[in-house]
DNA sequence: CGATGTCTGTGACATGATCACATCCGGCAA
DNA sequence: TTGCCGGATGTGATCATGTCACAGACATCG
């Protein structure tokens, strides 16, 4: 079957107005406030979580450059507040498309629906993933799937224990605790501070992914 | 803020080709298989679900008329098979539009594309509280809101506990205790066979929901 | 070097998932 | 009716995970 979509990429480069730069670490938005438009990213990563009021917290996605940031799209086409809550996980350069101007380009603009299509459906597909991992898979395949994923070229993982809690869904102190056994079973080397991944087939087979 | 989209009511009403009827309890699709078009529900429930290799499932969401097919249109953007499972929950009427049918609906119709952008949006903030239920709610909430959920205007709740634990992606057993636990507590009447609410206030109390 | 604050490790306990098996209940046949 | 059968439900034991409390390790700064 021929994909409808085929390039889900950078969406408005043209576009080149009211660019804002955000400092990392700063919240673009919170569960409750009004959306003030569709967010672009131009360059850095937006982290997206739900955070319970016991304080548990999870990432349901990021948005990069050439993402949709569906928090922003489902605010602005029903005109509710955000849901979630949005974090410069990086400093960031954003643009803040208001909601009439949106409106417009979704109007007039074939390139840009599509491409909104294939965008939003990418980011259901992770929603899914997510589900997934949550509800039917134990800690040390989710895990095993953040390592890999969050893991860079030179297979170093340079994050929290607290942050890959929240990459999971799960408690920093089930975080100490597996990769303390992933260390043991010589999967990792080191357990606090740079992580390195030894056996990334050996991780891949944990994580349930062949 | 203005709802962009303000009617996601039942889309392609004109449409009236290829209209087909399944029987309850067959499954519309399944992980892996190629998806043959949009799915259009024109009467009738399919429930979308996730099934873990052990044997745990949990319900994605449910398509009934009006609804948009997440699965569908997700299999039709990208051109990949379906990742989950469609079953039909009662009797259906549906209708599979193919999909280069579907790719001219979207490029031509601008109301159609409206209405699509509004139930997708909708069916993401389904996923995303599903993500917030698994993820950060205990039991009792979960299935205080499934038995809300599910409950007809006589307060009356006629499902199995099987079907009750894919509905919030536990296990038979939990609900089972759990059900007998609001019995003891007055909230509800009965455990097996048909369920009775007895206090709505108690169980929004218990689902967190004010 | 020591004080301080943050991050990490770990034991104890609570909650939920899994397994094993007992019990209940509704048909159905003799 | 009685007895059997199969699906649905109840329950104890055990394992996995989440939560709480606190101790130990490390970095930073004076």
């Amino acid at each position: 079957m021929a994909p409808l979509c085929r390039n889900a990429g950078t969406i408005m480069d043209r576009t080149n107005r009211n660019r804002t730069t955000i400092t990392k670490g700063t919240h673009l938005f919170r569960p409750g406030q009004d959306c003030p438009g569709y967010v672009v990213v131009h360059e850095g990563a937006i982290r997206v979580s739900l955070t319970a009021e016991s304080g548990r917290e999870i990432v349901l996605y990021r948005v990069r450059p050439g993402d949709v940031c569906l928090q922003t799209f489902s605010a602005l086409v029903h005109g509710t507040p955000y849901t979630a809550e949005g974090l410069a996980e990086t400093d960031l350069v954003i643009e803040i498309v208001p909601p009439q101007a949106f409106q417009e380009l979704v109007a007039s603009n074939h390139a840009f629906r599509m491409r909104l299509f294939g965008a939003v459906a990418d980011r259901f597909s992770d929603l899914e993933r997510l589900v997934e991992d949550v509800a039917l898979t134990g800690i040390p395949a989710r895990l095993a799937r953040a390592l890999l994923r969050l893991a860079d070229a030179d297979d170093a993982v340079n994050v929290r224990h607290e942050a890959l809690a929240i990459e999971i869904g799960s408690a920093r102190e089930v975080i100490s605790r597996q990769l303390a056994a992933f260390s043991r079973s010589g999967l990792i080397s080191g357990t606090r501070g740079v992580i390195h991944l030894v056996s990334r087939p050996g991780l891949h087979s944990v994580a349930g992914e062949f």
